[in-house]
DNA sequence: ACTAAATAGTTTACTAGGAAACTAATTTGT
DNA sequence: ACAAATTAGTTTCCTAGTAAACTATTTAGT
């Protein structure tokens, strides 16, 4: 397993993306929500009212599995699709009120996430790595 | 968008990791591979002959989508289950001589992708990072 | 004003991951 | 030796991502 196994800087990405994911995955879970529940209505709590193009450029999916995760999500009744009044073509996402109550227990997994997941690193270093993936992620997005 | 969006480092590795993999899903998807097939190539050539269950510890996936994995490769007559002589339960992979080439071409590729993914950072960056990421993931593997 | 082009969203087909129920083969305990 | 437990792999059901074809609506060009 030489050459690259071990070194390799872009699976040890993955490998810690996969493991920030299930434990953020697992944290979500215990409130019944999945994590792409969980980051649309995230989304949502900032920006309630915006249509699916906007949506799906902000959660970076495709308009084909963002129509069907809304259709999940508005079976269970967390939120309301509703046709724009101007343009007709246009659908806007609203948070029924009934989800307030998730939302809120939401914010608290997320916070002892955050907590749980990068107390190993020391401030600094937690800085440091920030900085190294900003300057990673700006460089990668320009190729994209 | 304030309290997470910009600073969250999960969201931040989750980015790079997805941009990453599209870079590399591009490079592979060249020469007619999904990510998953390049993914168990990889780890054949290393391991020929390994069987499905220590494949999955490896590339760290459920036996269900593995087993898909491996029908649809059997499928395409890159690879072929066999049997274990010993214990009548197990199937050991091997790779068919005709995808040799394919795997030549896969090593060109990801030799590629590393340099033009990485290029931005400057050597002893790229330590750091390494090492970050390397703590983070130890960490991270001992609760999961 | 009316046709053509563009846009918003949906549906379908494919790859893929996780969980649970299932089958077949092997080990373990008595 | 034989029933019970364990293990390996498969199948099925769900969520989810990409790509392409499709419908309905709006905008642009003449």
């Amino acid at each position: 397993m030489q050459e690259n196994f071990e070194e390799n800087i872009g699976l040890l990405i993955h490998d810690v993306a996969r493991l920030l994911r299930v434990l953020y995955d697992r944290q979500m879970a215990s409130i019944g929500l999945t994590r792409s529940q969980w980051w649309l209505l995230t989304y949502l709590r900032f920006r309630d009212g915006i249509n699916q193009s906007e949506l799906g450029v902000l959660m970076d999916i495709e308009k084909a599995p963002l129509s069907r995760l809304i259709d999940r999500m508005e079976l269970k009744g967390w939120i309301v699709r509703k046709v724009d009044g101007k343009d007709g073509r246009i659908k806007n996402i609203y948070l029924s009120h009934n989800v307030k109550p998730l939302i809120e227990s939401m914010r608290k997994k997320a916070a002892e996430y955050r907590q749980e997941s990068l107390s190993i690193l020391k401030t600094e270093d937690l800085k440091k790595l920030t900085e190294l993936l900003q300057t990673l992620k700006q460089d990668l997005s320009s190729r994209i």
